[in-house]
DNA sequence: GACCAACGTTGGTAGAACCAACCTAGATGC
DNA sequence: GCATCTAGGTTGGTTCTACCAACGTTGGTC
């Protein structure tokens, strides 16, 4: 076995492009994983449309982030008993829960912005800035093409 | 509730790779498993391996992939059912085992590639051919940068 | 008042990425 | 030779994410 052979992954893969984002995704994610005690990265996609849009329903947030309304429920529950937001039923439409993030969950918010970035840019390692943006702004393309790809 | 809003995810998400990556990711296996009776995804990417570089040992399949050992051994066993590959203790070395693809398994990894390559299509509709370059060299050089990132 | 749609909630499924422990087989040290 | 270490395969389990199904409640419509 040539072991300066770099065991690079096979042609067909290395160049398709759900496979790239799917182990770019993957390292993001054991980067994230190695500093932040639990599944806060759907915290802080939560907290940041809060954050953003002001106090929203369960539903919205869902479809803000593309999530499903029982993933957003398990979160909110997760994020009201640690104190980060408060759920409470909506007065003028009692189907729904106004969730509002409080002084905690800013806070919260904060950290894991700050440790968010991090691993950002350790995953981009090696990139320069002008790549960096044009990475990103390729990948919001894809995203935006494919609409609200809520569930 | 502002109809004509687009129901925009936060900024704080919108601009961070990992998050990016993520969604495109999910995006990429939802058209996948549309199309994709079972779990291909990982039939596909041990094939190829197995086409490009000859037989292997199951380690190195998972080597090249950045695949666990435990969740290759899955994927060969059932490959090894379905008489897509050939699984053989190594004479040469008996801890091994030489993985080695069969013209069944050659046959479907045309047929998962057709797939992969119509989903890529999907994916990336809206991209100027040049821009589907520039994302999947930009992608490719994150993940060159982190090394054989098995595990 | 009947019907339908939206929302929150509970519970369950499938896949991906892990980790732990075990056994066998080769490699390395003395 | 013998003890030790490492690599490989196998079994079994855990966590997280993205789903789907069903229910009860509430609001909106006909």
């Amino acid at each position: 076995m040539a072991d300066i052979d770099a065991l690079l992954p096979p042609t067909r893969l290395k160049s398709l492009t759900q496979w790239q984002a799917g182990k770019v995704a993957t390292l993001g994610a054991r980067l994230t994983a190695a500093r932040i005690p639990l599944g806060g990265r759907a915290d802080f996609a939560v907290l940041a449309a809060l954050e953003e849009y002001g106090p929203l329903s369960q539903a919205d947030v869902g479809r803000r982030l593309g999530l499903d309304r029982n993933d957003v429920n398990a979160v909110a529950s997760r994020l009201d008993e640690a104190g980060h937001v408060d759920r409470r039923p909506d007065p003028d439409d009692r189907r729904r829960n106004v969730v509002t993030i409080t002084a905690g969950g800013r806070r919260h918010l904060d950290e894991l912005e700050e440790i968010a970035l991090g691993v950002q840019d350790e995953l981009l390692l090696g990139l320069q800035e002008s790549e960096r943006r044009l990475l990103r702004s390729l990948l919001n393309k894809v995203l935006t093409n494919h609409g609200p790809q809520a569930s």
